[in-house]
This record gives C-alpha cells, structure tokens and sequence, in this order.
DNA sequence: ACGCTGGGCTAAATCGATATAGCAACTGTT
DNA sequence: AACAGTTGCTATATCGATTTAGCCCAGCGT
C-alpha cells in the first residue's frame, strides 16, 4: 500500500537508516559498514522488495532518472520509431522517457519545456519548434543537457544530432535529373528552420548543377498546421498550375503521403507520368506502385547517437559542444524510373 | 539555476512559507489570508516565474500528476496515434505521461510496471501482455487507477476500453465472404489474449455463418517476436501451402503490412487472385494500389475514453469497474472486390 | 477586567532518501 | 597510560512543498 520505505528496512535490521542507505548504494566499503551487517541489509531488502522512492531520491539528489523528450509528432512514423530507439537506449542506461508532441508550434513547445523543467528532469532531447532559441539557452542555463534533434540553431551553440539534409535534398534532386527528369517541383513546409531551408537549398543546389530550370513557381511551401484535405487541395493545385512539370520532390514523410494521394486523385501515373521522391522512408513508400524512391534517415543511429551524447553529458558534462551529422541514404524506387 | 523555491517568495513577501503555500494553492480564502498578503504573494510569484517543484510536492501529496502508459510498441501506428491523443487529453487535465514498450513481453512489461511504480505515477493505462494479470491485481491493491488497453482479462475485473474484436473480424469475414471468396485464411499473432482470441473467433463464426469451409489448415499463428525476414518467409509459406484459398485476413497492421508484402512477392494481384482484408487501418492500407480493405479502430475515441476513465477514477474512485467496448467499423476498399 | 471568539498568520512536522559530521569502542604506539 | 588512528555505525540536517496545530492580537460581551 504505502510501499516499503528505507526506515521499515532500518527497523527490521535494528540499524539506522543511514546505514541502510549506504549499503543499498553500494557504499558499504566506503562507509566501512561491516559485512555481516550489509549482507544483513541486503537480504531484508530483497525479501521486502524494497525499490526507493525515486521522488524523495530525486527531491535530494536532483537527478531524476529522467529525460524528457519533445518530438514533432509522436504519431510520425519517423518519430515514433525514433522514440522507440531512443527508450531503449536510455533504458540501457537506468533513464526513463517523458515525452510530448509540440505539433510544431511554439507555445506548445515552450509549455511542454516548463513542465518538464519543474518535473525535474535531468536532460532534454528537444525537436525544437522556430523562435525557441532563447528558451534552448535559458535551458543550457540550468545546467541540463540539452540534446537537439532533426534539427537546431545556427546561432545557438548547442548538443545536436542531425542528418545531412542538404545532402539528402541534394542527392534526390540529382537523382531524379539523372533519370531524365526536366522539370523538378519541391513541395515543402512553410518554415524557416535549418533542416528545411537545407532540403529546399539542397534540392535547389541539385537543380542547378544539372542545368535544370528552376524558378520559385516550382517550390511550394505549406503550412504545417493545414489539415488532411487542405495538403491534398494545395498540392493538387501546385501540381496542375506548373506547366510541362514532370516530376516532384516532398520534403518529408508526411508531405509525400499527403503527395502519393494528391497525385493518384489527379489520375497521373507516379513513375511514369511524373517522378516522385520524398524525403523519409515508410512502409507505404516500400510497398506503394510503385515504390517510392527516399531518402532515408539512419533512424537506430540517430537514436542512438542522441542517447550516447546525453548520457556523456550527463555523466561528464563538458564544454564542447557535440554535433553530429548523419549521412541519409538515397534508397531508388520505381517511382524515380528513367523516363 | 537552483529554480525559485516557495521560501524565496516567502523571504520577498516577508511572510512565512506557509502562507505562501496557502496563497498558491487557492486557500487565501478558506486560511483566512488577507487579501493585501494574497496579492503580494500572487505578485511576486509571477514575477519570479516560480513554479512548483513536482518532487518536493509529489514526495507531499503523493500525487505526482504524471500517468503511466505502456504500449505494446510506440513505433507501431495504431499504438502512437493513441498515445497522441491520450496525451493531448492528458494535458488537459494537468497530467504528463510517462512511457514505454513492453514488445508483448512479460518480463518487459513487469519491469516497466515497476518502474513506473516507484516513479510514484498516479495511474496506469496499459497494454497488458499474457500472464500479467496477477501483476494488474496488485497494481490494483495499490489503489492507483489503473486502465487497460485493447485487451484486458476475462477473469480480472479492471476497468478498461477495448474494441469489439469478435464483431470487427465477423464483419470482415463476412464481408470476404459476401464478396464472393469461398476460401479464406487467416494470419493472426501466437497470443491466447482476448483480443487475438476474438478475432479469430469472429473471424471464424463469419466463416461458418457463411458456410464457407474452414479448417485449422487456414489459421496461421505467428510468433510476435519475428522478425520482417521471417514473418515474410512464414506468411508465404502458408498461403501457398492452402489450396484454392482465394482471400486472407490479417488480424493486426503489421500482419497486414507484411501480408501485402508477401503477397506481392509471390506475384499474386491482390482484389484479383486473392482477396484481402487486415485489422486496423494505416495509411499504407488507404494508399495501396488496390486499396486494402480493414477493419478500423476509433483511435481519438479510444484515448479519449481511456483518459476520460482514468480522470473519473482520480477524482471519485468508484467500486464498479468501468468496461468500454467501442465499435471498429469496416472501410470496405479495392482488396475485397467481388471475384 | 476577564474570558471568548475569530481573524491573520507562522512554527514545526512530514514525505523518503541522502550527505555530513561525528561519536563510541577498540587497536596500536611509545 | 596517554594519545592517535581506525572501525563501525548513527544523529541530524537537507531537498521543497504541504499540513497540522496553534500563537498572538483585536474586538466583544458581561
């Protein structure tokens, strides 16, 4: 009911509970408590499965144990697969996860910041939404580490793990113009933050250097907050109003489903009519017809690379900021076929 | 950095904590406070941005305001797209969540179960997996709400929301049979579970209303630890080890996900040589080219009863367990059209 | 003038674990 | 025998908030 408490153990032991701290914390040779009284300890905490109360540890320690996670949207497939990840690995470590989806908005992101800093957690994985730079540097105040994810701050220095989304961008713009494809459209998301200006500049930069024309007519940008039938309207009517078009890049998973559906409603055929990339993998990409050529982030590798920064700092907190950038990998599809 | 305290409030307003304490919570009123002091105090307080901390008033209260959930696997989409609208429900009632995957694995689950334990959460919401039902009865004893998900005990009174599996997988199976199929199998999860066990069952009272042959030949159980390799490598096995078997149903997405993948491989045009149906839905399935049909679960329903059950057990525990069993409705698409 | 009531506030205990300081008993040294 | 050093353990304060008990003063009645 109450649960057993380090005192109930004490009592049982005819020992202080100071003692049955030190054994229990594995300070018995330091604290130079006999053997005969430690094992003592031991047994009787064990028999009464005796598991700390992590509030009251927390409250006097000031670590938690856990680390709080704000991604985009739990219900992505990239993210959740992430977190999935990203769970197992702090679980490797002792830590728990606390999460929220800031559907990237701002206030959102900034309210869930709050409420993980009063709960005390003793580092942030962070998917940070535009404008939360002085939040991310109020944060590194607190002496916390902060881990940022997908995406981060030019200006701000700070703990990231990233993919190269230029790169990515870069690759699926050559990619479709080797193929043969003349008139590449990109359809992203209204956001000035660096993953998807690095999309965006990373295709741009692809559509140059294969001599392609490629004018701001070709890049459609649409809010994140518009619903399902609105993505399927604004991109159908981007993809009708540019003449001789005959392929398009989406900018991130959610955006080619939304595209895949857009362009099928239209009656195009994908791979053949116009060529398709989207920038994430998914099961419906794999098993779409056709198939949908990606660019795949490393997701296990980011998880992991994340967990393995935070846990560094957590541990010896240094003063180097860690950056690391992932290769993404250009997976060809049918839906990119040569023309 | 140390985070503004009750006493510095206290130490500003010249009061003493405890008043402090007595304004914040809102008993100004009920501890006669002075409506000069109350103001003082509420003033201060937003000034220094001061926030509770959660610990201290956790390790108090007993109450810590956090819930716990445990999913079979936040990266499959049916259990995200949940845990997204449980948290969103949440948070309107000033409770975070806490989380993790038990993989539908006992010793997982229990470790997670007891995690979550002596993190002090409030309440449960769980996805139980087999022989957890002495660990649910316990939990129970701790007289912390505890709520079950998508399957629960027949032998355990416990409060949960479900969906109406039998009637969901009878409706599929009549459906493939109304269409015309005369041989169906199915691929479900090695699991005694009730919601597996429904499924099946539906499944095969459709088969036998419609006085379609059905023999334990056309069940294929597969292990949920498999892996993408192997539940391929299994799921053509069996459908090419049926004779005549001209549709199957798959008892969850996965199944279904990997179902179409197998199918594909083996060559067989799904809606044509084959007729499909999956439980639950997934963008994959809304987009396959053909379409497949399933059986879909009201997701924002579901999470919005479970946390709508667990606020109502926080705040007036009742006796009388609170069983929910919402209604799947069948999306009939291209993978079931009429031979 | 004395007791009583109620208004306005605070001291101190408490939640459970940990950290610090230190006490008692024994051993060894010269 | 006196002192230092070690061994083995404990008392107490602390983390930050809440809660209980209760103090002090003013006003009122008699």
């Amino acid at each position: 009911m109450k649960g057993i408490s380090i005192k109930d153990i004490a009592k049982q032991a005819g020992v202080s509970p100071t003692t049955v701290s030190f054994v229990l914390n594995g300070k018995a040779k330091e604290k130079r408590i006999s053997e005969q009284v430690s094992k003592k300890i031991q047994k009787i905490a064990t028999r009464l499965k005796y598991k700390p109360n992590q509030l009251a540890r927390g409250l006097r320690t000031g670590k938690t144990k856990t680390i709080g996670l704000m991604v985009e949207d739990i219900a992505n497939n990239f993210f959740a697969s992430l977190a999935k990840v990203m769970e197992d690995e702090a679980d490797k470590h002792g830590y728990k996860v606390l999460y929220g989806s800031t559907e990237d908005n701002t206030e959102k992101a900034r309210g869930l910041l709050e409420v993980l800093k009063y709960r005390q957690v003793d580092g942030y994985i962070v998917t940070p939404t535009k404008n939360l730079e002085k939040d991310i540097e109020l944060l590194k105040e607190t002496a916390k580490p902060v881990v940022l994810l997908d995406r981060y701050f030019p200006h701000v220095s700070s703990h990231y793990v990233v993919v190269d989304n230029y790169r990515g961008a870069y690759n699926a713009g050559s990619h479709l113009a080797a193929q043969g494809y003349k008139k590449i459209g990109i359809v992203t998301i209204t956001s000035d933050q660096i993953q998807m200006k690095d999309r965006l500049d990373g295709f741009t930069a692809a559509m140059k250097d294969h001599h392609l024309p490629f004018s701001k007519a070709q890049i459609k940008k649409l809010p994140f907050e518009l619903d399902h039938e609105s993505f399927n309207a604004e991109i159908k009517k981007f993809l009708t109003s540019i003449k001789d078009l005959d392929a398009v890049f989406f900018a991130t998973n959610y955006l080619g489903i939304y595209g895949i559906e857009s362009i099928r409603s239209l009656g195009w055929q994908i791979g053949k009519q116009i060529g398709v990339a989207s920038f994430d993998d998914h099961d419906l990409f794999r098993l779409h017809s056709p198939a949908i050529t990606c660019v795949a982030q490393p997701i296990t590798e980011i998880g992991r690379n994340i967990i393995e920064v935070l846990m560094k700092e957590l541990n010896h907190p240094s003063a180097a900021p860690q950056q690391i950038v992932l290769e993404p990998a250009l997976i060809v599809r049918e839906s990119s076929m040569p023309l």
